[in-house]
DNA sequence: ACCGCCGGGTGCC
DNA sequence: ACCGCCGGGTGCC
């Protein structure tokens, strides 16, 4: 279940860069992607040589062109392809010597479109459309008037989105922010009742979302229907977005992308699929067996042979976790493994996975491969499912835990050193269950096993990962050959259109595999915002992808219900004794801070300011919370080093101590902090991007230059000093009382009652394990410095029912992945506000989902007449403040910031 | 190509 | 006739 936390990381990070890219972009910077390139003109050319060519066109059809640097007669011709990659000519001489100094220099991109003329013997016209960066307009327009052509600006081109060309300014922040409105709409429709229901072949009975998940798998299977976009003109085949035309039906790819939010099964609804349609809609024939557990059973006891003298196992291939099999019984048999991958719990075990014997090789494969009169290619039988290492186990698990006990269901693991590599083993299995770095390493650029097959389908598990073309495992698995491609993806977009493209390459998807094709008709009109692109982006999306989220609607009804959940504050009052320690805190801070307003020098000891804010919010939590680390020392005799040296130091005390701090650029919370030279703190991809993209780099709060040399990287999770507190010198605080009383009533209430207790700050944590221990609570904690094997532990033992089990989490607000799931708990504790509300939403999202039985209440602690109270205001106005901080420029977010500061102050 | 260009044939009106 | 003009041969790059 639990995803990689890489992949999410991964996925942070780019959002985080798409949104520091809005925020900076002002379309100067230098960058060759279309998005970023405008029309310079068009020129009428005109196209000869057509008799020599098979290459036909159709009025207003789109041609591409080529350059021929090795043409014997001229180097700088420059052919001219239809839409099928078919020669139609080649552009007139004089015209090609220009285009070609253009195009090798690499100074415009040029399109073609054929206007009319299209039936002409000798020669056609050909209108010719420049686009590139600003910065190149003058070389072409150069480069052109010097051979005598003269380009035509304006909007008397043929072009249908030449009226936004001149418009540099379309291509910047707005259209960054009119693009992620469009891909929030792009789905809108998607959700909607594709197709009926269709009952399934897994033991499992599918929720009604998944039978129609399903359904719409099986018809995308089954259709036959032309791919968007292409229209049967009697005996020819018509693309109205290219007018091209082509005699053989363009094939649409049988697959699509299934797109629904994790948790709905997408696993599940792919094992269903496997199952229900094999050839011509008909369900995989599966041979009955004795039920898989005993299999098991025997496996794990005769460690590689079975009693049954029919099948003899093969060696074994891989590693596989045992989760759901009845670990009690096999674990004292188990070889634990030493080359084990490093992610893997430590009770994986070697071994065989797959009973393949004679009888399954051969007759098995055969019954398989029986002649059918369909249309399907019945020589196809394997289903390769692609999965990043993390998931592997998961879908192990859910074949093991979804297939019907009494059939056998031929799955190998390839992976391991061990593997099989014959391909044709391979093609006899009925799944073939990898991951991209196998399927990768084997490839390497040419072939492999994987690759010598021909797959019934190909299943590519959290399919975003191919997003990168130029990723060897992007190239590996376009090669693949199979007859039905899925991609499985909770986010198949993640940040750009280009995303897209990846995906739409793998489908095969006529003609926009090819780059050129996807650029020009699907990807720059919607860059440059025009309607009708956007429209058929959204026509070809509709057409391959099935997307719900736990929030959808059919028909008027909830896809999932989810119980309901409530959000209660509860203001905590400290005691006249806190409440004294804390107003000397406070007035000693806010001297500090108001002398720093006055001198306007907020920014420049924002380090300074931060530790006072975290000391202030530590007090509200308990007093022991300050480490005495975080107390003042003089100022005014530090040396400007001794000084800078100061500051980092106590961001690195701020960071560790697990408060969630603000990135400045993606207002969102800090990941990967990096602390600069001048004292503030940002996410590393962040200010990788103001470095990249300013010259020379300022920081973006004190705009003091910075260097990626001088960045002080700060570790993910720091190691707190470790260790409970002696219970001796253990005193409580009015909020650990707080939570107390509401724990121990809820116990008294329903003891199956399980809560998670949030807190940013590790040490806080640990001050609340002395009072749980006292009162008798068993409890487990999760934080960032566990590592992935213990927290699957953790998890496992706090999701697990049993009458023993632990009844209260201890959760680090960051830790653990988003797709952590801890449905057992229904009753959430924030202990203390964070700057994001997205980080707090996110973490009652890990029980308040798929899965969790009871309704949720989450219960906020705030102590009265405190920064705290000033946070939630200020969370309050923070949505406002994002979404606002779109429009407004660097100077003016620095001000709300300083502005901020003051509030939570009272200054 | 119902063009342009080339180069040989030809040569007052 | 070291030209012009005519008309056939010819034709992408």
């Amino acid at each position: 279940m639990q995803s990689s936390r890489g992949w999410f990381s991964f996925m942070d990070d780019s959002v985080t860069e798409t949104l520091s890219q809005a925020l900076q972009g002002t379309g100067e910077q230098p960058d060759r992607e279309p998005d970023t390139e405008i029309l310079f003109g068009n020129l009428r050319g005109s196209v000869v040589g057509l008799r020599y060519y098979t290459g036909v066109v159709n009025k207003r059809e789109m041609v591409s062109l080529v350059r021929q640097p090795q043409n014997p007669h001229d180097r700088n011709a420059v052919m001219v392809a239809n839409v099928y990659g078919s020669q139609v000519g080649h552009i007139k001489r004089e015209l090609a010597a220009s285009l070609a100094n253009i195009m090798d220099n690499n100074l415009a991109r040029i399109d073609g479109v054929v206007p009319f003329g299209a039936t002409n013997v000798f020669t056609m016209p050909v209108v010719l459309s420049f686009w590139g960066t600003e910065e190149n307009r003058h070389a072409v327009v150069q480069q052109l008037s010097s051979h005598g052509f003269k380009l035509q600006t304006g909007s008397s081109g043929t072009n249908t989105h030449a009226h936004c060309a001149n418009a540099a300014s379309c291509v910047g922040i707005c259209l960054t922010l009119c693009l992620k409105n469009a891909f929030d709409s792009l789905f809108e429709d998607l959700m909607e009742d594709k197709n009926g229901e269709r009952e399934a072949a897994v033991c499992t009975p599918l929720l009604p979302h998944q039978k129609q998940a399903l359904s719409w798998m099986c018809v995308c299977e089954n259709s036959v229907a032309l791919p968007p976009f292409w229209e049967d003109k009697g005996g020819l085949f018509y693309n109205t977005l290219t007018y091209s035309s082509v005699r053989e039906r363009p094939q649409r790819v049988r697959g699509g992308i299934l797109a629904d939010d994790m948790g709905l099964g997408k696993t599940l609804t792919t094992i269903a699929l496997i199952l229900s349609n094999f050839h011509n809609g008909k369900p995989l024939p599966l041979e009955k067996c004795a039920p898989r557990v005993m299999w098991r059973l025997c496996e794990w006891m005769c460690d590689c042979h079975v009693s049954d003298q029919s099948l003899s196992l093969q060696r074994p291939v891989g590693f596989l976790q045992c989760s759901n099999l009845r670990q009690t019984d096999c674990i004292p048999r188990l070889r634990v493994c030493e080359n084990s991958p490093g992610n893997m719990p430590a009770f994986l075990c070697l071994c065989t996975c797959v009973c393949v014997g004679k009888r399954a090789g051969s007759e098995v494969g055969a019954a398989i491969a029986a002649p059918s009169p369909s249309p399907d290619d019945t020589a196809a039988t394997t289903t390769l499912i692609i999965c990043p290492l993390s998931v592997l186990s998961n879908w192990l698990d859910q074949l093991e835990q979804h297939v019907r006990p009494d059939v056998r269901l031929n799955v190998y693991l390839y992976y391991g050193p061990e593997r099989n590599r014959d391909p044709r083993f391979l093609s006899t299995q009925h799944v073939v269950l990898t991951t991209y770095n196998v399927m990768t390493a084997d490839y390497s650029g040419s072939g492999g096993p994987l690759h010598s097959v021909t797959w019934l389908r190909v299943v590519l598990d959290e399919g975003h990962v191919i997003r990168n073309p130029n990723a060897q495992q992007s190239k590996a698995v376009l090669d693949l050959n199979a007859h039905r491609r899925w991609i499985l993806s909770g986010t198949p977009i993640q940040n750009s259109l280009k995303d897209l493209w990846m995906l739409v390459a793998f489908l095969r998807l006529k003609p926009f595999d090819v780059r050129e094709w996807w650029n020009r008709v699907i990807q720059r009109p919607v860059t440059v915002g025009d309607k009708t692109g956007l429209g058929n982006l959204q026509a070809l999306v509709r057409c391959i992808t099935l997307r719900r989220t736990k929030t959808s609607r059919v028909g008027g009804r909830p896809l999932v219900s989810l119980p309901k959940r409530s959000f209660n504050i509860e203001e905590v009052e400290l005691t006249t004794r806190e409440r004294e320690e804390y107003e000397l805190a406070r007035t000693e801070g806010r001297a500090t801070i108001s002398r720093y307003v006055e001198e306007g020098s907020v920014l420049r000891n924002y380090a300074d300011v931060l530790a006072i804010l975290v000391r202030l919010r530590q007090f509200c939590c308990h007093p022991d919370l300050l480490g005495s680390t975080l107390s003042q020392t003089g100022v005014v005799t530090a040396t400007p080093a001794e000084l800078r040296e100061r500051l980092i130091e106590r961001l690195r005390l701020v960071l560790g101590s697990g408060s969630d701090e603000e990135c400045p650029v993606c207002l969102s919370s800090v990941r990967l902090a990096v602390i600069t030279h001048c004292a503030h703190v940002y996410c590393r991809p962040c200010i990788a991007e103001v470095l990249r993209t300013e010259q020379p780099a300022r920081c973006p709060l004190c705009r003091g230059p910075i260097k990626a040399s001088e960045l002080v990287e700060f570790p993910q999770e720091v190691e707190e000093e470790a260790g409970g507190y002696p219970s001796e010198n253990w005193r409580s605080s009015s909020k650990v009382d707080a939570l107390m009383s509401s724990l121990l009533r809820l116990r008294c209430e329903d003891s199956s009652i399980k809560s998670l207790v949030v807190s940013q700050f590790t040490r806080f944590l640990s001050l609340l394990e002395v009072p749980l221990r006292e009162e008798g609570f068993r409890f487990v904690r999760l934080d960032g410095t566990m590592s992935q094997r213990r927290r699957a532990q953790v998890i496992q033992e706090f999701q697990s029912h049993s009458p023993g089990s632990p009844l209260v989490m201890l959760l680090s607000l960051k830790a653990g992945g988003v797709g952590l799931n801890l449905t057992a708990a229904s009753h959430v504790f924030l202990m203390d506000p964070a700057w994001n509300p997205a980080v707090e939403d996110q973490c009652v999202d890990r029980c308040h989902r798929l899965g969790q039985t009871r309704d949720v209440v989450i219960t906020k602690f705030i102590v009265k007449d405190s920064v705290e109270e000033n946070m939630v205001k200020i969370q309050r106005q923070k949505q406002d403040l994002v979404e606002k901080a779109f429009g407004t420029n660097p100077s003016k977010r620095k001000t709300s910031r300083i502005e901020e500061i003051q509030a939570l102050m009272e200054l």
